[in-house]
DNA sequence: CTGTTAGCGCATTCAC
DNA sequence: GTGAATGCGCTAACAG
């Protein structure tokens, strides 16, 4: 039967201790080798394989990190997510999925997470912890790194958005664009509001600082979400002065743009300039001009930290700056008078 | 400090024996009112949280569910797995990911789970259990089940992929196509055979049915992925006597089989047809014509599938077929000629 | 070097 | 109803 073999049921079989098996499971130094090798013996007879779930309970630790991602069916959360995939699964460490969908959700799962100490170390995409997540954190004292978003007391790995942001309106100005609009995400997101509001600070200091007024009409939010975005770039495109070009805070509702222009019978980018915000991989079957920020390499090097973290415990929170890059290519140009 | 809160601290707080909290803690009826509160009272005060890890030990569960997915990269497995996480984030089970690249890794993998007991129940994304896997499945006697693919021996959720070849390749043949390519996956591929056999066999009885003879030249193999697809699709297309449509095994194939036209100069749909298969979120971007499977879906009812036998314990092997569906976009057309 | 023992935090009998 | 004792499988500290 499936009646679950166990560390004694070894010893007994190699005629040890449990102490011994025990030593040899977890390579100590201190066996005979005759003595190992009648162990491993064991073992493999025996077809064991030690329970994880004991070891944590014996040993306080999990061998699980946990990572926490909002809006699954976000793209750029996944591509992030895979980045992290890449480099755990090389670890020793499972990987503990959560994802968050709005913020009661958010908050219970953080407090059980961290209460429970379920993990032994925790990423989180894209989600600020609040002020008072922050006790909680210190009190559990877990590991951990955020991605996409930052905590003077925490490891964060981030980009810099206003940067992002100035770079992108700055390539539509250099184009000779002067009516841009902008479609945001909502600035009072409860999760993870400095990227919004940041790219959309690049955007005011790229117009200012060549003389543009600031027009609100031009301004647009809605959720990351390409439907949504369509239906809010009609709305700017049929304005009585419509913009030219169109800067969008992410690929998803970047794309949403690109529909509505063909709804309109707006030709991309003759009669209409778009740039998003990401480089997820539907942008570049789109041809889509976009700020690339490296999703896949984000997740990559929060994991990395975070391991890192785990092994030495680096008592400093480190707060990595990744570069964004300018992608040109087919959905902008001059505008056409 | 982080010192952590046991069940014993609150049972001393409340002034009564563990096995009252535990009983609290487990909804059991057979606990006074009055007591109950003041256990209640002790758990807020300390706030406390049972550890799932000792109660795993104790009880035998782990409160988990394992999610074995090949490729995590892949955009149609990424799907599926989003509709898994949609219901196991409602459920009381945390959701550990798996990401298997290689067959090595698989195995290693498989093992490692089945015979730790690691998890409660298991969800397998898009990779058929080998006959040697499924001593291991019925010894460790973990419910599992499989989405798209499947054992007679373990629940599986499908779909009907020779139907789903036939109705795409017809639908090409409909239009009045003969000249049709297809760009498969290969065949030989170690993770999950059936879907890219079954596939290219409902291409090749449709066209045999309507008496179109089977031309080796314009089949094509090679990874899930566009760069590569792109390279055969110029293959294809650069033939003496090349197609006028092409099947593409999956979108992300077809996207490829798009980017070749484009390099081509090739119009489509004017000059090329084409179709996909899965109906990934970029196909709508790119108004490509696809053969849906509803991939969330499939993740939705493996998960509820999942969660069903792992409470009832259904003895019979459950096979669930999903519908497949032909959405017409604006990748194919008659050809032009 | 190696066997024995005492927990890890909780659920579960078993008496009271 | 409720408290005390036992065990889940393993690690670690302690003897020998």
């Amino acid at each position: 039967m499936a009646t679950t073999v166990t560390i004694r049921d070894v010893a007994k079989r190699a005629g040890v201790g449990v102490g011994t098996v025990s030593r040899v499971l977890n390579d100590s130094d201190a066996v005979r080798e005759t003595t190992r090798h009648k162990v491993q013996a064991a073992i493999e007879a025996l077809n064991y394989s030690p329970s994880p779930v004991a070891r944590y309970l014996s040993r306080g630790k999990s061998m699980a990190i946990g990572v926490i991602v909002p809006f699954f069916t976000n793209a750029s959360v996944v591509k992030r997510l895979q980045g992290i995939v890449s480099v755990l699964a090389g670890s020793e460490y499972d990987l503990v999925l959560f994802d968050v969908e709005n913020t009661e959700n958010r908050d219970v799962l953080l407090t059980n997470i961290l209460r429970r100490k379920m993990v032994d170390g925790l990423l989180i995409v894209s989600l600020r912890p609040t002020d008072s997540d922050m006790e909680q954190f210190l009190e559990a004292a877990i590991p951990s790194v955020i991605v996409d978003a930052s905590h003077p007391q925490l490891n964060s790995i981030v980009v810099d958005n206003v940067q992002g942001g100035r770079t992108a309106t700055q390539h539509l100005i250099d184009l000779g664009h002067v009516k841009i609009g902008y479609i945001s995400d909502f600035p009072d997101n409860p999760f993870n509001l400095s990227p919004v509001h940041d790219r959309h600070l690049g955007y005011l200091q790229a117009i200012q600082e060549v003389g543009i007024p600031y027009r609100p009409t031009y301004y647009r939010e809605g959720s990351l979400d390409s439907q949504e975005a369509c239906y809010l770039a009609e709305e700017l495109l049929t304005l009585p002065d419509p913009p030219t070009a169109i800067f969008a805070y992410s690929d998803m509702q970047a794309i949403g743009v690109l529909e509505a222009a063909r709804d309109l019978g707006l030709r991309v980018p003759e009669d209409l300039s778009v740039i998003g915000y990401d480089d997820i991989e539907a942008a570049e079957y789109l041809r889509l001009t976009t700020m690339r920020q490296s999703l896949f390499d984000s997740g990559v090097k929060g994991a990395k930290l975070l391991l890192d973290v785990m092994e030495d415990l680096l008592p400093q929170p480190q707060e990595i700056i990744l570069p964004t890059e300018l992608v040109i290519r087919s959905s902008t140009a001059m505008p056409s008078q």
